[in-house]
RNA sequence: UGCCCCAUGGUGUAAUGGUAACACACCGGUUUUUGGUACCGUUUUUCCAGGUUCGAGUCCUGGUGGGGCAACCA
């Protein structure tokens, strides 16, 4: 095993056993105190508001590597308890972007509102046993008798209805017969709890609204902590993982469990995922599509997975990122650098190899035959012996980057073209700066060189020692491209950190870089959409799977290759 | 002035009362026909004060600091 890598889930190394984090602990615990037979069964419960973002990824991986290190299996469950908000085309990109990820759930979707039924039985099993009732008061009246976290609830007058009464209203709630607003269902327990969850906490509300599964067959919707808890009994879920926000809700959670005697799921909490530089919440998210900020929910900037897929990120080195994120519980904030290093090492390893010259300017090899055109062999990917090779057009005028030629400020820390200097053209012959010419602003408009015959890779007799080595495109055979680079969407590390700011304020103008007139070696006219390429020297980019027309490559930089350049 | 959770290098995460470690980042070096990769190395860690113990990052007490909790949201 390599040491450098971490260890998988479940193993060790030579080195001594794997580090496990303390869901892992609790799980090694319960199962050897025989809790369930020792069977683990998750589940990954995404609300449909929203896309699925490298926060989430956190959960389903933790989700999907506790079940699959235990043998166990992960429920998918689209938590849909509020119509208003919820919609299929967000259940469908929820779908795709777990597929894409890896990950396959177990046995079918399942919805919350597979449950309503189950649930409305259990509500009326609680109004039963006088342990719910229907409070007819408005909204800001229950918000406060609720107390503060300092001082206590009071009781609403509804409190002590007798049984039969909350039954017939709940019923009656149902069935349509109340308007919205005009009564909840609330939980009786104590509205002096310390915990300000257990202040008779609301179970059901009215909602005249058509739901994206149910449609109009219900117009009561049960509140997170009163659908959550009892759609994991009923699915059997033993370890409910969630967010360190529930940590309150948990005494709710085993509440009612314990009232109504189901299958009892046991909740634990981990600190989600915080990345520098960029912010986590679908609401936030949301709002720079809405306000045109990005194009979308998977606009390449943004940190959604469907973003990061048309970036050009791969579903393993996300999966590799969450790995090593680890799982603790407190609050974190990750550099986006472990991400980029995460993609780096994936792609390293596995991304053909391509020539791209971004920002061109021509070269004319002035000791190269007019009209002659040759083609060198060169590696697909040098880090993968099988990836085989192959050829590249070499000819009389070639487009190197206009960074890789300066004419001011060279010394010995430049490896690259310049008048009096020689350099490798990748894969071709070592060049030696003749001549250049500059247009009126002082721009380099074309630069002419001669090559060494006996230099060519492969057979180097020159003995020409060349420090630097360049990305090139023969000209004839270039293919046109546009390709967008991309920076960070925020200037601030911590955008939604801010007080007296919005997170609006720090988005970077810049994040966006269009470049029309680029030029690509041929071989590239075969890219695929979902397919990695690294551009020597530049970096790793992939089609866009938006943009791209059938004659009109649109590439995007996922990330650069690591800069080890100090100028 | 309440309840809950948390505190290990710059950032994360381990260490299950017994030598504080790993990764990323940073800095330096070797190799290199990608200023990439690979390899080597430097710097930098247990919030504070008591207590228990032969021994405490770990257990206890008290502080300090950070986060969360008062939606008919999830």
């Amino acid at each position: 095993m390599d040491a450098a890598k971490p260890n998988k889930v479940g193993e060790g190394d030579e080195k001594g056993p794997a580090s496990r984090h303390f869901i892992q602990h609790i799980i090694d615990a319960d199962r050897e105190s025989g809790l369930h037979d020792g069977r683990v069964h998750t589940r990954f419960p995404p609300e449909p508001n929203g896309f699925l973002h490298i926060g989430h990824a956190k959960a389903i991986a933790v989700n999907f590597g506790l079940a699959e290190e235990y043998k166990g299996v992960v429920n998918l469950r689209f938590d849909d308890t509020n119509p208003v908000k919820e919609e299929t085309k967000y259940v469908n990109a929820i779908r795709r972007d777990i597929e894409w990820l890896g990950f396959e759930w177990n046995g079918g979707e399942h919805y919350t509102s597979d449950h309503f039924e189950t649930l409305f039985e259990y509500a009326v099993k609680l109004i039963e046993q006088d342990k719910a009732y229907v409070d007819e008061q408005k909204a800001e009246d229950i918000a406060s008798q609720k107390g503060t976290p300092t001082t206590a609830g009071s009781s609403s007058p509804f409190r002590d209805r007798p049984v039969s009464d909350n039954l017939r209203l709940f019923r009656e709630m149902r069935e349509g017969l109340h308007g919205e607003g005009s009564m909840v269902l609330r939980a009786k327990i104590d509205m002096a709890h310390s915990n300000m969850h257990m202040r008779d906490p609301l179970m059901y509300r009215i909602k005249f609204a058509h739901h994206h599964r149910t449609g109009d067959a219900w117009c009561i919707y049960p509140m997170y902590d009163f659908a959550h808890g009892q759609s994991d009994s009923i699915e059997g879920i033993t370890h409910s993982l969630c967010s360190l926000e529930f940590e309150n809700h948990r005494p709710l959670y085993d509440w009612y469990i314990q009232q109504l005697g189901i299958f009892p799921s046991k909740q634990r909490e981990f600190a989600r995922l915080n990345l520098n530089f960029t912010i986590m919440s679908k609401r936030k998210l949301l709002r720079l599509v809405e306000e045109g900020v990005v194009d979308g929910w998977d606009d390449p900037r943004m940190p959604t997975i469907s973003g990061l897929r048309r970036r050009g990120y791969s579903a393993e080195s996300i999966r590799e990122f969450c790995d090593r994120v680890g799982v603790a519980k407190r609050n974190n904030v990750i550099d986006v650098s472990l991400l980029e290093f995460a993609l780096r090492n994936h792609l390293n390893a596995s991304a053909m190899r391509a020539m791209a010259v971004l920002r061109p300017v021509k070269v004319v090899v002035t000791n190269y035959p007019d009209g002659q055109l040759e083609w060198l062999p060169t590696e697909n990917n040098p880090e993968d012996s099988s990836s085989g090779t192959r050829q590249l057009p070499f000819g009389r005028e070639i487009f190197i980057e206009s960074d890789d030629f300066k004419v001011e400020g060279v010394n010995k820390k430049w490896f690259r073209l310049a008048p009096g200097r020689s350099v490798r053209l990748k894969s071709a012959y070592i060049i030696t700066y003749v001549d250049h010419m500059e247009d009126t602003d002082g721009n380099v408009t074309e630069i002419h060189v001669e090559y060494h015959p006996n230099s060519k890779s492969g057979s180097d007799t020159s003995g020409i020692k060349a420090k630097g080595t360049l990305h090139w495109v023969e000209c004839q055979h270039a293919v046109d491209a546009e390709v967008r680079l991309y920076d960070r969407l925020f200037l601030d590390e911590n955008p939604d950190g801010h007080k007296d700011k919005d997170f609006m304020d720090f988005v970077n103008p810049k994040s966006l870089e269009v470049l029309k007139n680029c030029k690509l070696e041929p071989s590239l006219t075969e890219a695929k959409v979902g397919q990695p390429w690294q551009f020597t020297r530049l970096g790793y980019f992939t089609l866009d799977s938006k943009l791209t027309q059938n004659d009109e490559l649109v590439f995007n930089r996922a990330v650069t290759l690591k800069d080890g350049w100090k100028g």
